[in-house]
DNA sequence: ATCTTAACATACCAATTGGTATCTTGTAAA
DNA sequence: TTTACAAGATACCAATTGGTATGTTAAGAT
């Protein structure tokens, strides 16, 4: 199964206990995140995720009061987490951003198992179930969107300081371009099921990196 | 409300019967179309389409033998002439196809209402939704997004004989880019829900078109 | 050692789901 | 005018859903 690293998937645990709120609450988002990464929020019973975690019904409604505010909170304490270790906090490795964003694109999709490519995107797929049916699930999947966003936009801004990118180019609109592109292939994905369109999307994208990039 | 030209809603009716299968049968596609659009497949039900269409669920399995069954009819005969009618028969009226392709999906972005362009695209919400959960679904999504690609490039295919695009472009991976952005632009639009953004998106990819359109 | 509270389990519930069995009735063909 | 069948209505069903009420027990604080 792929590790997402931001996931503390049943920690270490020096001593066993038999109660551990916190590690059964990780666990809870765990196994909430899979099973709504695979199937959608609605697709996912409060059972299937009871049960899968190893619990009752009754101590999944101990952490957390309703469904939904499960996936609120794998909203914000997972996907955000997520979408900055994979596509933000990697940039900082790169001299050149622009470059970083391309590179780091290729590693994620070269990296990729089959399975886990045709399932798209976590946050992705949770904005387009979600988005247009409940306003607070809306909100705070734009801030997971924002986030990526701004942290593009801030290594876009380094590239222009470093000569990288052209100064006339607005950093903001390349940097939500940059992550429709991404959120664009993976959706993309789920349909296709083809490796290769991806990495023809991919070259797209570095195509046009490269084109506002400073000669 | 927006009007899908596609859509046989209601037709003239020249008799007024109080049965016909046919118009019976447009109607409850009609209305699965915006519910499922509003609110995604497993958030409607078959009560919901029945009692909204003014029919009962008894009518409705009458024509459908499964819910599942007029979500493949959807996709056959609704969104994959919809992908036709918005996105590639417009494009006839373009001596310059590139231009085309820019010029038709602002005009679409300039026209959709605001509750409209929150809701994202029919075509891509139901990727998203059903293409990782149910095979059929997938093959048949697929189906729809493949005669998408395919009747951009033959357009693309057409700029290239008529010297608007470079030669040396490959014709199918401009395609799956160009195809990818539109889904990917209204993707994101349904949670940032601000449509100076689409306009971003719609500019980057205006600018890539002419990246590689000859000189 | 006891007490208290939170962590979890058990057992239930009303509502909704997709689906079916059975009925009535309109309508086109004969 | 009759007839045959499809179009649509009515009434039901088992299964599943999110959620609750109430029980039990582990474990840190005193």
């Amino acid at each position: 199964m792929l590790k997402w690293s931001c996931m503390s998937r049943s920690r270490p645990a020096i001593k066993k206990r038999t109660r551990d709120p916190v590690a059964t609450r990780a666990q809870i988002l765990d196994v909430a995140f899979w099973e709504i990464y695979r199937n959608g929020f609605h697709h996912v019973s409060v059972n299937d995720i009871a049960e899968k975690a190893g619990l009752t019904k009754g101590a999944f409604f101990h952490h957390f009061p309703t469904k939904e505010a499960l996936g609120y909170a794998l909203v914000d304490e997972v996907l955000t987490r997520m979408v900055l270790e994979r596509w933000i906090t990697p940039l900082n490795d790169y001299e050149n951003p622009l470059e970083g964003i391309s590179a780091n694109l290729k590693k994620i999709i070269d990296e990729m198992p089959e399975e886990t490519l045709s399932l798209g995107c976590p946050l992705n797929n949770l904005v387009q179930e979600m988005s247009s049916v409940d306003p607070i699930f809306r909100d705070k999947l734009h801030g997971a969107i924002e986030t990526w966003i701004a942290g593009v936009e801030k290594h876009l801004k380094r590239a222009q300081q470093r000569g990288y990118l052209k100064k006339e180019t607005n950093a903001r609109r390349l940097a939500e371009f940059v992550v429709m592109n991404h959120e664009g292939a993976f959706g993309m994905i789920k349909s296709v099921r083809d490796r290769r369109v991806f990495r023809s999307l991919h070259a797209s994208l570095k195509e046009y990196l490269s084109s506002v990039q400073t000669a």
